[in-house]
RNA sequence: GGGCCGUUAGCUCAAUUGGCAGAGCAGGGGCCUCUUAAGCCCAAGGUUGAAGGUUCGAUUCCUUCACGGCCCA
């Protein structure tokens, strides 16, 4: 897409005649685009207060108010102004005989799109329409281009994505949903503050990235001559906050993964990890279902209405071996190594890649492509393969299983929680285990973290784990199918 | 990576079998002192995503490319 028509086009008139109007603005006062505009509420207040106003009726109330023109209709003497700000809208009246020919002309000369700001007499129309009448107003910004449509708003998806402000403008959907996206996490940081954990900060340029299974960013700092990593999670530098003694410790920010962009991959996107000391797995899916249950009220409800799921309900919970079963009709423990897991695959004519593929990378690929596409009410997987977890403990009743389990809403993983590995000299011969698998050619596997490892040497509580992907999180509560229409900025081609 | 679909005025969309590229909104000039997708009159607005090809003639057919969407891997 080309950024602008250097020539011809309409454009270049269109913002020439708003140029035109901004520089007679200008010209003509002082008094506009002033420097600030102090005493403006929003205009839902007005709404509440004087909602229930009779048709005709007019009060001696005056209020401030500020925002954007985003339509008008002419009368001759008398205009009307459709005023927008990011708690909703209200009509302006404004009457040549009231303001003034000159005042009332620079009114009615504003173009859509331009921020006005308006002292006004709460009144309302004869047809019930709640109105400010205007008594005096200062332009407060020129919009020097025509905004998208102000009836069909911007429906270009690339043109929402690329030029976020003009779908914010246009859209009121799109202003909302990313409100509710900041009453959710501020949502997810009130529940945790709330049960004692506090928000840390760790390093998100590191000399090792982990705690994930993910290729990561690199970068370079000029100064110290060396390469460092986008951190791909927060989990190990979180859980030496956890040996330090902070017991209950969360982060939440952006994380980088070097992948594809798909309608549930953005290459950066936001991660809420949290640390609790004394705690199993267990514990914290409880307490995912709590958080995510504060989350979903928080949405408010004319999104609760569009998730596929009752947040006051609790979850379903399955164990990975029993889904796999369920699904595909193979038992993992009775194919427990890659060729044995491989004819079963083949024999039940399963589509799933297994030529020159490990056991764990074949079983994960069985749980990715036939369980969780069917998990659309929320579902806890529990006790994944010791091989897919090399962070996670071993289970205390199944050797070959770990302790983790990862949640399921809409047919997309949201969270990923283990009873965390504290013991130094089992997490070492996990990273030993991790190496071997790259050898063997394995692209996605755990470098191995000395640092990690000598601050599980000084003892790790036993701890719970739990990461949460905020943007899935938002797109479950708000009923949204691609990530891009959570993030504010997608990435796009260019 | 593969398949399918899309890209036309600032925005939202039309355009018959290949035959003069249209409309609404926005913008410009008028009229109108309770309208609300305001209304009425007038005038204006285009490198049809890019490049190439077929043709007397291409928005339309073919090839390549770019970007986006959906599905699959």
């Amino acid at each position: 897409m080309t950024e602008e028509a250097g020539q011809g086009g309409r454009l270049d008139e269109l913002v020439a005649e708003r140029r035109a109007k901004a520089l007679a603005l200008r010209q003509a006062s002082a008094e506009h685009f002033p420097y600030s505009y102090p005493g403006v509420v929003a205009i839902a207040s007005v709404r509440a207060q004087y909602g229930d106003l009779e048709a005709g009726a007019e009060t001696e109330d005056s209020r401030r108010v500020a925002g954007r023109v985003a339509a008008r209709r002419g009368q001759g003497g008398a205009a009307f102004i459709d005023l927008v700000d990011r708690s909703g809208r209200i009509q302006l009246y404004a009457r040549r005989d009231t303001l003034g020919e000159a005042a009332f002309a620079t009114l009615t000369d504003l173009d859509l799109g331009d921020w006005l700001g308006v002292d006004g007499t709460v009144v309302c129309s004869r047809r019930g329409e709640l109105s400010l009448r205007v008594e005096d107003f200062r332009v407060l910004a020129k919009s020097l281009r025509p905004p998208p449509d102000k009836h069909h708003g911007l429906s270009d998806i690339e043109l929402r994505y690329r030029h976020r402000e003009r779908d914010l403008i246009a859209n009121d959907q799109s202003r909302e949903l990313f409100m509710a996206r900041a009453r959710i996490v501020s949502a997810v940081r009130s529940y945790l503050d709330g049960e004692g954990f506090i928000e840390v900060e760790t390093p998100v340029l590191q000399p090792i990235y982990g705690g994930a299974m993910a290729r990561p960013f690199t970068t370079h700092h000029n100064e110290l001559d060396r390469q460092l990593y986008l951190r791909i999670a927060t989990e190990l530098y979180l859980k030496r906050l956890i040996v330090g003694g902070l017991e209950r410790v969360y982060e939440l920010g952006k994380d980088f993964r070097n992948e594809g962009v798909s309608h549930k991959h953005n290459p950066e996107f936001t991660m809420v990890e949290w640390y609790e000391a004394y705690a199993d797995y267990r514990d914290e899916a409880v307490r995912l279902e709590a958080l995510v249950a504060a989350a979903a009220e928080a949405a408010g409800p004319a999104f609760a209405a569009q998730a596929p799921f009752d947040p006051a309900k609790p979850w379903h919970r399955l164990s990975f071996v029993d889904a796999v079963a369920q699904a595909t009709g193979i038992d993992l423990h009775a194919h427990a190594d890659a060729p044995s897991l491989r004819e079963a695959v083949e024999a039940k004519g399963l589509q799933v890649a297994t030529e020159g593929q490990s056991w764990p990378a074949i079983a994960d690929d069985l749980l990715s492509k036939y369980v969780e596409p069917t998990l659309i009410e929320p579902t806890f997987v529990l006790d994944y393969p010791i091989e897919l977890s090399p962070f996670a403990r071993t289970h205390r009743d199944d050797p070959r299983l770990a302790e983790r389990w990862e949640a399921f809403v809409g047919g997309m993983e949201v969270a990923n929680a283990f009873s965390e590995l504290s013991d130094p000299d089992v997490q070492r011969e996990r990273f030993a285990s991790q190496q071997r698998l790259a050898a063997g050619g394995e692209e996605e596997t755990q470098p191995h973290d000395e640092a990690f490892l000598e601050a599980l040497e000084h003892g790790m509580p036993p701890t719970g784990g739990v990461g949460l992907g905020v943007d899935r999180l938002v797109m479950v509560l708000t009923g949204r199918t691609s990530i891009r229409e959570v993030v504010l900025f997608p990435a796009l081609r260019s």
